[in-house]
DNA sequence: GCATATCGTAAAAGCGGTTTCAGAAAGCGC
DNA sequence: GCGCTTTCTGAAACCGCTTTTACGATATGC
């Protein structure tokens, strides 16, 4: 016995082994784990009897090809190493793990990597559900993403006809510029991401928005040497920050459009011997995992949440397919720690 | 033209398009593809304009069935969200970002995951490649990993016979243990995992050796009251340091099989009114992300890199299935922060 | 009791590639 | 220019599963 096995090597039951020891062809056996109830209960049971002895799995490969589709769910995320996609992605592999589906991460990093993702997910074997963290796409790359047929859901991007989960940055603007302004702060500097960038980010554009809008309401001028803004990263949010810092009549406050700038906010400061919040306060956006360690206060969005609830909703969308797009804003939150002080 | 394209739902082209086009057979289109030397130079270019005319991309999964691998690389990973993991998958993606092969992920946080998992690798289609982080598997396990045929590389297990990336964790614990003395500690706690877990985890144990090793080396004392081991986790780990440091004679200083258990232990000296570095050290491992924030002492092990090398050593394995196992062992450091302190 | 509707299963075709194998074409020596 | 070997290409088989189609077997009608 022993032997015999050690002989051959394990060979995997294909379904013809599990047809062959109930009796019965290929076709029944994928009725069974298919459309159980299209199979007499006598054949069924003695389907799954062979299923079991055999420990046979169906193939997801070649499941796959007949089906037409690839048995995973496809996650495209950009910056996938930076510390909020990161967060999301947590919350997507929470919420994926009742599934069988694994999941499958596609980085990007450049437009190159942007648009030979969308090939391979709008491409012969789709996988069965797609999950797009962050990227606005192009109209073509949305139609091809609706022809597919199979579901998608969007994460922080809000498009009309397109299951989605979102928050409202210009609220979050807003919520950050009036906590300063009620800190008594009048001169307030935001550091944010360039705009017209090639992924088509647009949440530093928002928090811009509400910004303003704040100011404006509060009557307080909007200063264009208040408003920089750069590639998204740390090191580049400190370079930007200390030419912002060393002008001569410099903020007293700053509102970054995450908290990764805002880590380089509060390192252009300690660069310059600005103590924070005694010289300057600082707010960031998102409330990565590292904020609450360093104190820093930000607009919490629930980062983690934004993915498990995709996978939920995908999850959802996959084993109901016809089921129309849903739309879910998630709430955002003031968090105060120890970056901003009253002016 | 724009009405033709509307019409038909741009049907993904196949290989039987391209042959025709190129008015050859499909086996010499995928000649082209895989084996262009076999192709004279005529047909390969006239094929090749076919395949940039039609825009065509060979159909991963019907190629997994035909060669009978899944065009995947698949990571078992224990414990995903952790820190520590994370920041080995961001070294994984990395690593991986020269090959058009998608990283699947596979999260373990459970027993049953684990044989799930490890049954899915070792299935009729496993992917290209594995890595499989920080479980030691079973004789079972391994004898299936081995009969696949397709490469497995381990990160922070070594086990002969299989490429892995490891650290000298014996090493870091007495890397740690040896700073603590240095710094005039006697009395030295210990806060590590629970032996014989279910995932096989041995770094905790290791740690523990180098820990004993050195206190021995130094002639002090081994109390079983200062070495406990709990679940793994921050809210478990400061549930033990309470303990410890409520214990009559406690401890100056405490070495932590992780930083993630490390915070446990200063969240505890918090609720215990100890003042860190004054009443006690406290001296981690692995230098997660978080621990330069916190000001965490730490032994660095390098996570990220882990992972990327890991990468690397499986692609190339892919590419070139019989070169032989390479076992790399990555260096550690000590980094001194400001939770430790003399005595 | 026979014709007819219904159900359950099997046979066959296809998903999109790759590989084996055999035959045609080309290259070589004489 | 003939016969041989060597190349290159196409036909066929196959990977494992699903779905459509067709048929034989029951159940139903009268």
């Amino acid at each position: 016995m022993t032997a015999a096995n050690a002989q051959e090597p394990q060979r995997r039951a294909t379904i013809a082994h599990v047809a062959e020891a109930a009796g019965v062809s290929a076709p029944t056996v994928s009725r069974v784990i298919n459309h159980p109830a299209s199979v007499t209960a006598a054949t069924r049971s003695r389907v799954e009897a062979a299923i079991r002895e055999l420990n046979y799995r169906p193939s997801a490969i070649a499941r796959g090809l007949a089906y037409g589709r690839t048995m995973t769910v496809g996650a495209v995320v950009p910056f996938l190493t930076h510390p909020s996609a990161v967060q999301r992605v947590r919350g997507l592999i929470e919420g994926l793990r009742t599934s069988p589906l694994p999941l499958s991460l596609y980085d990007v990093e450049s437009p190159q990597h942007r648009v030979e993702h969308f090939e391979l997910l709008t491409s012969g074997h789709p996988p069965m559900g797609t999950v797009v963290v962050g990227l606005g796409p192009t109209p073509d790359e949305l139609g091809a993403l609706r022809s597919v047929g199979t579901p998608v859901v969007f994460v922080d991007v809000d498009i009309p006809g397109f299951s989605r989960v979102i928050v409202d940055h210009r609220e979050g603007g807003r919520l950050a510029t009036q906590h300063l302004i009620g800190l008594g702060h009048e001169r307030i500097g935001f550091v944010g991401d360039a705009e017209g960038n090639a992924f088509g980010f647009t949440s530093s554009a928002r928090h811009h928005r509400g910004y303003v809008e704040v100011l404006t309401a509060a009557g307080l001028p909007v200063e264009d040497a208040l408003s920089m803004t750069g590639p998204h990263g740390r090191a580049e949010a400190r370079t930007l920050a200390e030419r912002m810092l060393t002008n001569s009549e410099r903020p007293t406050a700053v509102f970054a459009a995450s908290d990764t700038q805002a880590m380089g906010v509060i390192d252009a400061a300690a660069r310059l011997d600005l103590s924070i919040p005694a010289d300057l306060s600082v707010i960031g956006f998102d409330d990565i995992e590292m904020s609450e360690y360093v104190g820093l206060t930000t607009i919490r969005q629930p980062l983690e949440e934004s993915g498990r609830r995709a996978a939920e909703i995908l999850l959802e969308a996959i084993s109901a397919p016809d089921s129309g797009a849903v739309c879910e804003q998630l709430p955002l939150e003031l968090v105060v720690r120890e970056t901003t002080g009253a002016r």
